[in-house]
DNA sequence: AACCGGAACTAAAGCGCTTTAGTAGATGAG
DNA sequence: CTCATCTACTAAAGCGCTTTAGTTCCGGTT
C-alpha cells in the first residue's frame, strides 16, 4: 500500500504557525489565552496543512469520546416498517455532523442480553459519551443499567413512570386523541383498537388516548387487540377481531403498517373501506399514501424530535442541566379511510370473520 | 455525579495477575510470548476486575480505530423504504460485535458535497478504519475520493466499470431476468419498465436484465420511464407511462416501492392488477405481501449479505487480499399480481391515461 | 564446556493529543 | 518604584494502551 507517511500532528502545525503545539490546541478547542496575532497565524496554518486532529489521540487525553451510542433493540423487521429511524437519524446527524460528534449503532436485535451487553460494551470501553434511548419500555430496565454504568442518556420518549434521565418527546397522545374524536365526530360509536408490541410507551399512551376519548364521549369501550407494530401482526389482530362477536365499525391501529396489514385482512373478509370499517394508522408511512383507500393517519416531525435529542443530550454531555419537554409537532392527515358508519349503525359485520392462518398466498420459487 | 473513580487500567490487572502490562495486553491481543501459567492468572485477573480496555487507548496506541464507518448518502425516504438497511446493518453487525468492532454511522442526505466531507471527515480524523461503500453509482467518485484519502473500502455491490476495491454483492440480474422470463411465459408481449433512480449501478443492472430478456425472447423493446426508487416516483411514472400510447400488459418496476405506487395510478386509472396489467416489484417489502394484490417480487438473503461484506472487509483491514465476488441469493416471490394478459392481447390501454399530478387526496388538519 | 536458539517475560518508548503548572511580560494600583 | 494582577504563551506530564528492544532462562548441540 506504499510507504506509510508520517501523519500531520499537532506539532507540524505548530512548528509552521511559530508556536507551541498547546496554543495549537487551545485554538481548536476554542479556549481562550492564545492572542489575535498568534491566533490568525495558527488558523492559516491549520488550513495550509489540512490538518484534522487525531480523534483517537484526542478521545484519549481529553477523555472523551466524541461520540454518541444508539442500540437499536428491535427486531430488522420492525427497524424500517417506517421512516421513523432514517428521519430520526438524519435529524440527530444533523446536530453531531456540525459539533463534531458521531453516532455508533449497535443493532442487537431482540435478546436482551444482547442489548445489555451493547451498552455495557459501548460504555465500558468508552467508545461513547452517552446514549440516545429509542422506543422506551414501560419499566425500562435501561436506567438502571446505565445508571450503574454511569452513563449519561437521554430518553427519547415519553418515559412512563421513574425516569433519571432528561427526555423529549413528540407527545402522541394529543394527536390520537384527536384522531379517536375524529371517529367519534363522524359518528362513530363503536371503535376497536389494534394495540402496538405490550410493553412499550407509546403502546401504553396510543391505547390510553384512544380509550380516554371514548370514555369521555360516554362511548361503550371498544373492543382491543394485541398488535405487535408489524403488517403482519395488524393483520392477525384485525382477524381476531373479526372473530370475536364485537362490535366494531372503525379500528385505530397503533401504526400504519398493523393498519395496512389489517386493511388487506378486511378486504378479504368482503368487508369495505370505510364504507363498512374506518380504519386510522399513526407514522405515516409513504405507501399509506398509495394504499386502497389511502390511510388517514397521523404525521410527526421525526427530523425535528431527532434534532431536538442530539441537541439536548450533547447539552448534557456539556454539564448543562437540560430540561425535559415536548419537542415537534404531529398532525392528522385524514385521508380516504375514514368516514362516516355505515348507515345501520347497530349491525354487526356484514361478513363472517375469515378463517386464522389466511395471509396474502404466495408461491415461492427458487 | 459522584467522586470520579480512577478507571481499571491494564496496569491493575498486571499487578493483580503479578505480571507485566505487556503480558496481559498479548494476552489481550492473543500473541504469543506467554505462558500458560501467566496466561491462566491473567485470565483469572480479568474477569475478576471486569476489566475491558479502553478503546481510546488502544486505538492510539495500535492505530486502529476498531470501527468500520458507512455513508449514507440517500435521502430519508429512500433509507427506509424497505428493510435493506435495517437488514444489511443486523448482518454487518453480527460480525463486527464479535470482533470488536463497531459501526460509525454517518447520514448526509443527498448533498454531494456533503458526501464528500462525511467520508473525508471520518478518514482523516482517524474514526474508522475502512468503510462500506452502499448504493454503488455507475461512475462512482468515492473510488477515486477513498484512494486519495488512503482508505480501505469494500463496495457493496456489481461495480460498472474499474473498481479498486473488492466487492460483494447478490446478483440482481439473475433474478430480474428469472422475473421477466416469468412474465414471458405468462403470455406477455409488451412488458414495460419503471426504473430506478439515475446513477445507480442497481438501476442500470435490472434496466439490462430487462432489456436482454425482451431481446432474447424475439419481443419488440417495451417503453420505459425513469423512476427514483420512491412510491411517489413509481405513480408518476406509471402516469407517464399511461399517458403515452406505448402498449404494456406488464410493468416491471425497480423495487416494490414504486410497483406499490405504480398499482393505485393503475387503480386510479380503472385498470385491474393483474387483468388488466400484471406488475412486479424488487425487494420484498413487507407491506407488499399485503396490497391487493398481493406483490409478485424478489426477495434477497440481505442480512447474508451484510455478514459477508463486514466479515471480506474486516479481512482487508487485517490485510488479506480478498476475492470479489458473489454472496447470497434472492428468489422469485410469485404472488397476485401476475398473471396472463389480457385475452385481447393486442389492444392498448382500455381506459385513457389520468391527469397528471393527481395523487392520492390528503387533507392537512393542524 | 561453551555455544546457540527459542520461549517467556518486561522496561521503556511511544501513539498524538489535552491539561496542568508555570514563566515572561505588560498593565495598573498604591 | 514596587507589587499584584492579568494575559499570552509554553514545557512537560499525562491519557491507557501497544510495540520494540531487550534480558533471562532453559534445553539441546557440538
Amino acid at each position: 500500500m506504499g510507504p506509510t507517511e508520517p501523519r500531520v500532528t499537532i506539532e507540524d502545525v505548530a512548528a509552521r504557525a511559530g508556536v507551541s503545539a498547546t496554543a495549537v490546541s487551545f485554538v481548536l478547542n476554542e479556549r481562550s489565552g492564545v492572542g489575535t496575532v498568534a491566533r490568525s497565524r495558527i488558523r492559516k496554518a491549520l488550513a495550509e496543512l489540512k490538518w484534522s486532529p487525531s480523534a483517537r489521540a484526542r478521545a484519549l487525553a481529553s477523555r472523551k469520546a466524541f461520540a454518541i451510542g444508539l442500540v437499536l433493540s428491535r427486531p430488522a423487521i420492525l427497524l424500517s416498517s417506517d421512516l421513523f429511524f432514517a428521519r430520526f437519524i438524519a435529524g440527530v446527524e444533523s446536530v453531531l455532523s456540525q459539533r463534531g460528534y458521531s453516532l455508533m449503532l449497535r443493532v442487537v436485535g431482540e435478546d436482551a442480553q444482547a442489548e445489555v451487553e451493547g451498552y455495557q460494551w459501548l460504555a465500558a470501553q468508552g467508545r461513547v459519551d452517552g446514549f440516545l434511548l429509542l422506543d422506551l419500555r414501560v419499566e425500562d430496565p435501561r436506567f438502571a443499567l446505565l445508571e450503574r454504568l454511569a452513563v449519561p442518556a437521554l430518553a427519547v420518549g415519553l418515559p412512563a413512570g421513574r425516569c433519571p434521565y432528561p427526555w423529549l418527546a413528540i407527545d402522541d397522545r394529543p394527536p390520537m386523541r384527536r384522531l379517536v374524536e375524529h371517529l367519534v365526530g363522524l359518528g362513530h360509536r363503536h371503535i376497536a383498537h389494534v394495540t402496538g408490541r405490550a410493553g412499550f410507551v407509546h403502546t401504553a399512551s396510543r391505547r390510553a388516548a384512544w380509550r380516554a376519548v371514548l370514555e369521555e364521549a360516554g362511548l361503550p369501550p371498544g373492543p382491543e387487540q394485541t398488535g405487535d407494530f408489524t403488517a403482519y401482526g395488524g393483520a392477525a389482530a384485525t382477524k381476531r377481531l373479526l372473530q370475536s362477536d364485537a362490535l366494531a365499525h372503525a379500528i385505530v391501529y397503533a401504526n400504519d403498517a398493523m393498519a395496512l396489514g389489517g386493511m388487506q385482512t378486511l378486504r378479504e373478509a368482503g368487508l369495505r373501506v370505510p364504507d363498512d370499517v374506518s380504519v386510522t394508522g399513526f407514522d405515516d408511512v409513504p405507501l399509506g399514501a398509495y394504499a386502497q383507500p389511502p390511510l388517514t393517519t397521523v404525521t410527526q416531525d421525526v427530523e425535528a424530535w431527532g434534532h431536538a435529542a442530539a441537541t439536548g443530550l450533547l447539552a448534557a454531555l456539556g454539564g448543562a442541566s437540560i430540561e425535559s419537554g415536548r419537542v415537534g409537532q404531529a398532525d392528522l392527515l385524514l385521508r380516504g379511510s375514514t368516514s362516516a358508519p355505515p348507515a345501520d349503525g347497530t349491525r354487526s359485520h356484514p361478513i363472517p370473520a375469515t378463517r386464522p392462518g389466511t395471509g396474502p398466498a404466495t408461491r415461492g420459487e427458487r
